[in-house]
DNA sequence: TTTATGGTTCTTCAGTTGCGGAACTAAAAA
DNA sequence: TTTTTAGTTCCGCAACTGAAGAACCATAAA
């Protein structure tokens, strides 16, 4: 099913993701969907390719789904579930957790309105922050607009 | 020490730190540091306030120093450690969480390089993610700077 | 020297997580 | 109707994690 080198492939990715904080189950059977040769793997070639139980292949490839990575498709007259990779919402994710850490701005501005005058200095590194976290949150979108305008 | 509100603060960054992968012990402590009026705590300061034990304050500084978020000063004739947060680093390591996740282009690469070549819109997909990927890692440090120069 | 201070390290323990195995279920096939 | 297929759910275990408590250590004060 995999070569040598591919199997290597799903564990480096699986570390990645593992980094991400996705478990070490869900992220082998998202590796495993960007390695594959076949794009679309039914849940008994996942389970047997990366040697994984039938509940812990089920939750993985639930999450999996959940967390907006994977989706499954069917065939008429298959009963079977063919599993694949979102592979074109990656980039959504990564600017949304892009996203996600520049609203933290708000967090901040909460604390410096809580903050007693006295500490100047440190006050105006909070002050900075914010300004650079709504910065990022007003270019991000921008740069990633114009991304999007020039691959169309 | 601290007012109610600034308790609830606490708790708010810690769990926006927790979500990021922190301990509950060192996102709290990274509050506290970041709320308390005072600038620079104590090891026993820390400690009352959160109701930590010494080996949890203990640890949770340690750890904290360990990831570039706190420090210790310390002042002639006086053998406590005044702890405080490394908030203009904040900003770096927004960045630098930035620039980690588009250096995963070559990991993208990688797979790309490893793929058949018959799936062409699965490959396509992976493409475009390492050129979305390739285009923010060149163009954050651009709006970085852009935003240094501004605020200075 | 002894004692007090300021923290660290070691041990323990409760709680959580991830996984395997077995039992279960729903739908289709025989 | 029974059996097979394609998964899901439940239970249990082993490994890990975070924090408490106590013993420990290094330095300074008495």
């Amino acid at each position: 099913m995999l070569s040598d080198e591919q199997k290597l492939l799903v564990e480096k990715i699986g570390l990645m993701l593992e980094s991400e904080g996705l478990s070490p189950a869900v992220s082998r059977v998202l590796g495993l969907l960007l390695v594959s040769d076949k794009v679309e793997l039914t849940f008994d070639e996942i389970r047997e390719t990366l040697n994984l139980s039938k509940s812990a292949t089920s939750n993985a490839l639930n999450i999996a789904i959940k967390l907006n990575r994977a989706e499954y498709i069917t065939k008429p007259g298959d009963r079977k579930r063919y599993f694949k990779s979102k592979i074109e919402l990656w980039r959504e994710h990564v600017m949304d957790g892009f996203c996600k850490k520049c609203s933290w701005s708000k967090m901040f501005e909460e604390v410096l309105k809580h903050r007693t005058k006295e500490t100047k200095d440190f006050n105006k590194a909070i002050k900075d922050l914010v300004n650079f976290l709504e910065y990022m949150g007003k270019e991000l979108p921008k740069l990633y607009k114009e991304w999007e305008s020039k691959t169309k």
